[in-house]
DNA sequence: CCTGCGAAAATGTGATCACATTCTTTGAAC
DNA sequence: GTTCAAAGAATGTGATCACATTTTCGCAGG
């Protein structure tokens, strides 16, 4: 029994801790590109920028290397991970192997009501697409497969696909900087008929098409040697 | 060019940092098992066992954290995770999955040196489970799977099916200590077989079997409901 | 022009202090 | 004995300072 339950208000939990903005803040700039990869990532800097002090920006990177959004070096100096061959195949066989597993999962909770809001997300990813909106499309496509994914309670597989998308983001910007958006095929139609029919292989097969659609695409662009 | 590579000495880099060894001390801890999985984990607890401030800790707390092996309430307290069954098996499906492919990957680049080591691992660990040196096994085991995924380098895969281990650490201690070593089979021979014959698919089924087999047994005993 | 060296700025790390929040204990009222 | 509230201890968080290491810059010598 528990003594509290005062007021009948929302939990009048801590104020977020501010390592925890931190953390979401460089989260976002490592998803939408804003840093760049070859430049490194200053403590100072982040705190200046954010203004806050150390202390945060510290915890929030020491958080952030271990999910490999940013990498210390030897020198103890923070940048964002080269992009190398090995690592680029790595990444892409570890979002085909969990994403159609997580999809999979996720299938039989999966009601009406969500299955409109992937479609409604998809419609978006269309329109991102058609007029080349680079920020729209990397948002809308995130949401497109993480609203399937949460369909399901998945503590363990969701966080690690989500660090899989976080290595992507500084890259991911980069090639559609260059290459436009207009070479991206929408498969998702494929991933939506599946939901809708129920067909577990169907949709895993879908979500692994996506992926390797979209990761080829990339994989003739920038990489660096190993 | 580098203007220093004075002496043919190793890198004379930076003694290692002290979050780095408070990080390798509580992962040591919580593989081990030496940390009960009901009771908290204290910053100035940490930080006295060890003799180093709290900001050592701070950090590697904040790591081990963004790796699963420990949880930060909401109540800013840290725990480790409990056992339920959707994480247990959630947790099973990532190893099986990233397991074999990692072995996989690895099979081309296993030399005769690497298969003897492999070989003279399993060899330990069948004196483990005759002598049931719960410990010895445990060490013996991870040293097994990551002698072979180690081949290959994975910066990628190696990292976060370690990072797996590291969540099942507190649990298998828990469960070995209770249904003792002999109930396992070794299920080894079939992966040494595979390498040897460099069959690919060999190695995927006998890994997953191997991973299936040891969980299988756990699943029983206990876990929490959700 | 550029090569190497020394000074100066910048950076990550660790320690200590202060403070708000949370947990634990204590003691009185019923 | 049980319940509840207040006092006290413990805990996580954030800020500031000090220091060793590394990087960067400027300037001399070739």
């Amino acid at each position: 029994m528990k003594s509290k339950e005062s007021n009948g208000k929302s939990t009048p939990l801590s104020p977020p801790a501010k390592h925890d903005q931190v953390y979401e803040a460089l989260r976002e700039s490592l998803v939408r590109g804003r840093i760049v990869p070859g430049r490194g990532v200053t403590l100072r800097g982040l705190a200046k920028t954010l203004d806050v002090s150390l202390m945060p920006v510290r915890e929030a990177i020491r958080r952030i290397s271990a999910e490999g959004g940013l990498e210390v070096r030897s020198n103890r100096r923070v940048f964002v991970p080269d992009m190398t061959t090995t690592r680029f195949e790595e990444l892409v066989v570890a979002r085909s192997l969990l994403e159609p597993e997580a999809a999979a999962r996720a299938l039989p909770l999966i009601d009406s009501a969500r299955l409109k809001r992937i479609r409604a997300i998809d419609d978006e990813i269309d329109v991102a697409l058609r007029t080349g909106d680079v920020e729209a499309y990397m948002t809308a496509n995130h949401a497109f497969h993480f609203t399937i994914y949460a369909a399901a309670p998945s503590p363990v597989l969701i966080p690690m696909i989500e660090a899989l998308w976080l290595r992507f983001g500084p890259y991911m910007r980069a090639v559609y900087g260059r290459v436009g958006t207009g070479i991206l095929v929408d498969q998702h139609e494929r991933a939506i008929a599946a939901i809708a029919a129920r067909d577990d292989l169907g949709l895993r097969e879908a979500i692994r098409a996506d992926i390797m659609d979209g990761m080829n695409m990339i994989g003739s662009s920038l990489l660096e040697p190993d």
